[in-house]
DNA sequence: GGGGTTGATGCATCATGCGCATCAATAAAG
DNA sequence: CTTTATTGATGCGCATGATGCATCAACCCC
């Protein structure tokens, strides 16, 4: 684009071409009179053509002119617009927040921090997916989301995270199961049970971090099962054909057929993060990161 | 209208949005790396939020400068419209250009000229308008036209005028009549004819002038009858009910029922003038004016 | 004819923008 | 891990451009 001459005065035209005396407009604008006079000089040098008529009594329009000031007045209206509109998304008041997480993230840590988020930036459009963890690093990299609510936890040089939350893992097995009957349950206590999990699809990232706790304790999981949503799952634990693992988030939700007890072992714990692109520094997501980080450092998570 | 910031930087913003390198749309710019840095970190001061964000290595548009890019686009395209517009206004290659005549100047000056200058200026709007003198004094001073073919002289400090004709008068008979005995008719011949002429709305000036003539001479003149009409007053005369005077630039128009004869004297001549408002300093009247004072200057009216 | 106001211009001063040199950061190659 | 090349940012000195002041000629009014 060829540089396009006399933009910088044309504000400046504007005025005069309101008032059409120069000593008055020049006050206006707080400048000297003879300062207006060149200024007007050297846009109409720039432009090739003569926007006003003026001896020492009178000022007017060209046609030209007139023109030039009907088509620049809007003009000028529409750039101040243009610097509004920049500087709402700028500050976060404005543009789209695409938050994708997974089921452990769902019944509190995302919708509370939502819930807070909206009301602080009303303007900004939020999207929500659920996406399991994998996809969400797939999500993130391909710049589909701007941030998600996955299993932690994930060191890369490309993203942030911050964690929300270590709970510890409970088993969940049909009312009057044996289990039931000890008073603690360790990892080597289910290495005889038929266990029940998600299906890969729904629950890769978890059943990979499950395998290695377990391998760290030296079991092998028998799994006898699988189901493809939660319901699913529930009811062939509830029917008596195995257990479950659910982390503590989820465990007020899982209805009254089923009895829960933790899994005592330091290790057999699971971690939702908050992870975002580095290079991805949209005020809108700096903001919501803060409302996340928030609740996170408000609430301890063992109180 | 308070002054809107940045607008002098604008287009070196848009150039770096489409090139995302510093080094690169300084070379573009034709100028050093470190100015194009500095005009854009003054721009995005200026404005009170960022453009781009930007690394050693990689330089992109933020949100906002997305959406200011977008904008400016547009306006800056509009801008060089704006330009283009006005400039064919400045040249006279556009606008409207408003054109009073009498019926002394409809068979040739103003035809000719109005010819001569549509092919000059085929962009500009020429409109055409029978008045008669007085009526364009009027407008004139309204603005309702900006130039008027009339009959002079016509001194005033507020218009400008040249001479575009000076015509003898021809006193028109019916075939057959006495006048036409005579070798040369002068003023005095006409003291006691009947006179036919326009009536006073529509030859308002030109009966003033005629009276002037005559008066000068010391005669009367004898206005048998009005006519609203050249067809109606032609028919008249050519009815044998009186005689008329014409000046020689329509003496071809009044077909073959009337005989004509010039009034031999230095006095009775009628000169046509072009006036305009000397405020009117349009570049499409200063064109016209032009045009129309060739035919004067190429063309010695004896010839 | 005198007074007041206007837009334009000469001049000296000051502020701004520029190019050059250099820096730290970063990515790629060995 | 080191070296090289390239990038955007910064310090500095200089030249240019914009400004305010003083003054002018033009013009209108009394």
């Amino acid at each position: 684009m060829p540089p396009l001459p006399g933009l910088d005065n044309v504000q400046t035209f504007l005025a005069l071409a309101q008032e059409l005396n120069f000593r008055r407009t020049a006050d206006r604008l707080h400048l000297d009179q003879s300062a207006l006079s060149r200024r007007i000089q050297k846009l109409e040098q720039t432009l090739g053509f003569r926007l006003l008529d003026r001896t020492t009594r009178e000022v007017s329009l060209t046609e030209a002119g007139q023109r030039f000031y009907e088509d620049n007045s809007q003009l000028m209206r529409a750039y101040g617009e243009s610097i509004r509109s920049a500087r709402r998304i700028a500050e976060g008041k404005a543009g789209i927040l695409r938050i994708a997480y997974m089921a452990f993230a769902a019944t509190e840590l995302m919708p509370s921090a939502i819930a807070r988020f909206r009301r602080a930036h009303p303007h900004v459009d939020v999207r929500l997916q659920y996406i399991r963890t994998q996809g969400q690093k797939i999500a993130l990299a391909n710049g589909e989301i701007d941030a998600g609510y996955m299993i932690g936890p994930f060191d890369h040089r490309d993203y942030q995270s911050i964690q929300l939350s270590s709970e510890t893992l409970y088993v969940v097995t049909p009312r009057n199961h044996p289990l039931l009957l000890r008073p603690t349950i360790t990892p080597a206590d289910l290495s005889d049970q038929d266990i029940i999990l998600g299906d890969m699809r729904e629950w890769e990232e978890y059943r990979w971090r499950l395998n290695d706790m377990f391998s760290g304790e030296g079991i092998a999981l028998r799994v006898a099962l699988e189901a493809s949503n939660t319901l699913a799952l529930l009811g062939l634990v509830a029917a008596g054909l195995g257990v479950t693992i659910y982390p503590e988030s989820l465990i007020g939700f899982l209805g009254r057929n089923v009895e829960v007890r933790p899994i005592m072992h330091p290790a057999f714990r699971s971690s939702t993060i908050l992870v975002w692109r580095r290079a991805n520094r949209a005020p809108q997501l700096q903001g919501f990161v803060q409302i996340a980080r928030q609740r996170v450092s408000g609430s301890p998570s063992g109180a």
